[in-house]
DNA sequence: ATGCCTTATTTCATAAGA
């Protein structure tokens, strides 16, 4: 199977993009973010007349997140679970997160929130926000299958998934309670599958549309395929597709695939 | 030291991204 993750960065501006970059890199099933798209505005005749059906969670103008599978999409969830309390007073309930059963695997597409500054209630919701992702994985999950979370988490693991350690040092992405947060969630039983093929190499997957960022090497690591115990051993190829950054209208993320072979 | 760009919308200005 092969599984991609990306922030599309606007489905109404990229699906040309998409529609191509689906065409090379044949994915089976694509996780999207930042669909910004209502449900009833989302594109579902361009993805089935490639073959794919389409899980989407979308309120419109902001977030949004989608599924598209080839190999079957069952059991959808939009949200963490019909009854989860809100995560703070007033919280208006965002669309960050969508889950189906592709194939054997179960597979979730998150959009975690950016979180914007240290000292931002936007940061203690985005605290809250892996917490509650901790919770869901807890409450409807088995570590033991076949699970698949990706996406845009916002947070950089370690200092060499950013381009310059020393320019990360009070900013969000990199902090010490966000990246405790992400770890809270693969010790639940999930791996980087990207670190799995590239112990050591430092490649990004998002880089600023200011400033020449891009070309630059100016990046980070912030999206990523993460898979339960049983999947990593069966984790054989992947890479960031970097070209899909260039040329006309790119989204400011690349695409990250990644081949597994699912065990019967 | 900071912004640089791109997107969507309650559009010709603002909010958000990271």
């Amino acid at each position: 199977m092969r599984i991609a993750t990306w922030n599309v960065n606007s489905l109404n501006v990229r699906l040309p993009r998409v529609e191509e970059w689906i065409g090379y890199a044949q994915p089976d099933v694509l996780c999207m973010q930042e669909t910004k798209l209502a449900d009833t505005a989302f594109p579902h005749m361009a993805f089935e007349a490639l073959g794919y059906e389409v899980a989407h969670n979308g309120a419109g103008r902001w977030n949004g997140v989608a599924i598209a599978s080839r190999v079957g999409l069952a059991d959808v969830v939009s949200g963490f679970m019909g009854d989860t309390p809100p995560l703070f007073d007033g919280e208006v309930q965002e669309s960050r997160i969508v889950s189906a059963t592709c194939g054997d695997v179960r597979v979730a597409s998150v959009y975690v929130p950016n979180g914007r500054a240290l000292e931002s209630e936007h940061y203690q919701y985005k605290l809250a926000w892996f917490k509650a992702l901790r919770e869901h994985l807890d409450t409807t999950c088995d570590p033991a299958k076949g699970v698949v979370v990706c996406g845009d988490f916002n947070v950089a693991p370690e200092d060499r998934d950013v381009w310059d350690p020393k320019r990360f040092m009070k900013v969000t992405h990199t902090s010490k309670p966000e990246r405790a947060a992400l770890e809270a969630v693969q010790e639940w039983g999930l791996v980087d599958a990207f670190r799995l093929l590239y112990p050591q190499e430092r490649l990004f997957s998002y880089w600023d549309y200011r400033a020449g960022d891009f070309h630059q090497g100016r990046g980070m690591r912030i999206d990523l395929v993460l898979v339960s115990q049983a999947l990593a051993k069966g984790v054989t190829w992947g890479l960031i597709d970097r070209n899909a950054r260039k040329g006309k209208l790119p989204s400011d993320h690349a695409p990250v695939l990644i081949d597994i072979d699912v065990p019967a």
